[in-house]
DNA sequence: TTGTATGCGTTATCAG
DNA sequence: CTGATAACGCATACAA
């Protein structure tokens, strides 16, 4: 049925290996320009198109790198994966992609699954949880995919002893309380994520920190732990809302963009002008921040640049200690945290 | 280095034909179950990984699919993609990604690496383009791929000789119409897309074919077209607004969300209310649209139900014609489009 | 039920 | 520079 490699030798009235040469054509041009033409040509005629498998087969390699996002309908990493496919498109791979649904058994699932696709790396994208086991059982999975020649890397926490691209956090959001509170903030409400999400973690750890040297510390009733999501953000600010905390709160930073956004909308949803009433701010810069009004106050990060360098990492050696590399947030401040005093 | 099966065989005292049975296990349990248990046991201790590539030749299929969408990083996309995904996943089988940028040279490009791949189908997302050459080429590279046994499925226009999902994208935008008319709105702008955008101009058509049998024709000279983006909406509304236009439009329809969010939010700053001064509609419904203000009248669709749809198609067999799946487009009014009179 | 032998489509080794 | 031929890791007819 298919059309092999054999047929476009035949074909040409060369040896497999002639044709084999001529169409790969690699570094060695060690192939006589009349034969590598006759080669070319059946293959055009036939419509030879090589079989990647078997090619990997023989190469011991292959061209696909895995990918791993929480979610991929989610901005945050749907334009990390768009990092991700520019960098591989431009190294000549294709990538795999697996969304866990934020499953960390999931994950571990992919990575099985990349590892029998024999993926020359995996990029795992996506804040880890505060669970030893999981944590554990993923590091020695990826452990055992780099000893059999992988490579790996990921954005989030540098805990799996791999190369990792790691945001920031604390330091970006305590950047973010010296500017509020230089803006005049002092009573402040966080929505803070889910408690054993270590992004979430730090951020919420960089602000209070920051905030209590500042002699502004967010009360504990204040802080609102709930999803990372869009709807874990109204659900919080929901819930601030029906206790009438927001009244006396200024402003409420939310831990990550989606979640900010859902909590602009519970807050007009409570009946409250937004920075009228109270100010938001969140983390990220997700690109539809750009059209969401009034305009949301963040902290920027090169997501698409992330993307594409977690690719490279992946896909170059470094072979000793694991590189870290930091991302520093950007804070931005737009129109839903103006002047206050 | 890698433990293969034969180490397994080895490992259990079998054959490396009992090995393979062993651990595929499928239909025929022709092991018995001692044996079985040792091969297990020994493949656990090995840490065997099946190669998929290596039974990718064997069995002559794979079990990966191919997917291609215009740009990841789009809500619209990513949302489908998150679908396809979820399908994939039930299905057993992995999903190389692909995102084209818009380059109808680069999609061509992606079906010949899915093609090498020897994916098992290929979905297509996103709207064609009228031009006959690109759409020729690729139908025709599409046609070969599932000559040689590959299924294929497509989102968009139904032109390209295989299974479609398609969006009535005429017969909802009339209804849009209508709705938007009974409101009491009567003069209108609208954000084209590009001229040779298949489904750009499917949706301006059913928009001005309605409004034109209602006695409210669109003017030609306020059908803006631009790209298919956020921008595209924020830059034609720039546009409009330059020119004065927008004083006398009562209401911009925009032919999808992105656009129409980034039109808004060039009205805003052109010093306009909405839906005060003018109103807006989009198409589409993506997620993020919850969330901006005023909340955007648009036409629903089930994109991540699309998703799994195109998938399932795309999987199973269907020898004969190609099967149309009509996807109908949902009017959502929102707060953008308040009864106007 | 188990084992042997062959083939899957390429690349790479090693002679010519 | 070219051509046999042996891998690559696994599944599967066929034989035992």
């Amino acid at each position: 049925m298919a059309v092999t490699l054999s047929d476009v030798a035949r074909e040409a009235g060369v040896s497999l290996a002639t044709a084999s040469r001529a169409i790969n054509g690699s570094a060695d041009r060690t192939v006589r320009t009349d034969l590598r033409e006759r080669v070319l040509a059946a293959a055009e005629r036939l419509r030879y198109s090589p079989d990647a498998n078997a090619q990997a087969m023989a190469r011991g390699r292959t061209i696909a790198i895995g990918l791993i996002v929480h979610e991929i309908a989610d901005a945050y990493f749907s334009t990390i994966a768009s990092g991700v496919t520019s960098a591989a498109e431009r190294a000549g791979l294709v990538v795999t992609l697996a969304s866990t649904d934020r499953d960390t058994a999931r994950e571990l699932t992919f990575v099985d699954l990349m590892q029998r696709q024999r993926a020359r790396a995996i990029i795992l994208v996506g804040g880890r949880f505060d669970d030893d086991t999981s944590n554990d059982r993923l590091a020695a999975a990826l452990a055992e995919y780099r000893s059999r020649g992988g490579g790996v890397a990921v954005i989030g926490q540098p805990l799996l002893g791999v190369d990792t691209v790691t945001i920031q956090n604390r330091a970006s959001t305590r950047d973010l309380a010296h500017q509020l509170h230089g803006l005049g903030y002092r009573r402040f409400a966080v929505l803070a994520g889910p408690e054993n999400h270590l992004t979430a973690r730090e951020r919420v750890e960089g602000f209070r920190d920051a905030l209590a040297e500042l002699g502004a510390p967010v009360p504990r009733d204040l802080v609102i732990h709930g999803p990372f999501t869009r709807d874990g953000g109204y659900d919080g600010t929901a819930e601030l809302a029906s206790r009438g905390a927001l009244e006396d709160v200024e402003l409420v930073f939310a831990v990550n963009d989606v979640m900010a956004v859902g909590a602009m909308a519970a807050a007009r949803a409570a009946g409250l002008s937004i920075p009228g009433d109270v100010a938001f701010a969140g983390f990220d810069d997700i690109l539809t921040l750009r059209d969401i009004t009034p305009s949301l106050t963040t902290i920027r990060l090169p997501l698409t640049d992330m993307g594409a360098m977690v690719t490279e990492m992946a896909l170059s050696p470094a072979k000793d200690e694991p590189r870290i590399v930091p991302v520093d947030g950007e804070v931005i401040l737009r129109d839903s945290t103006p002047r206050l005093r």
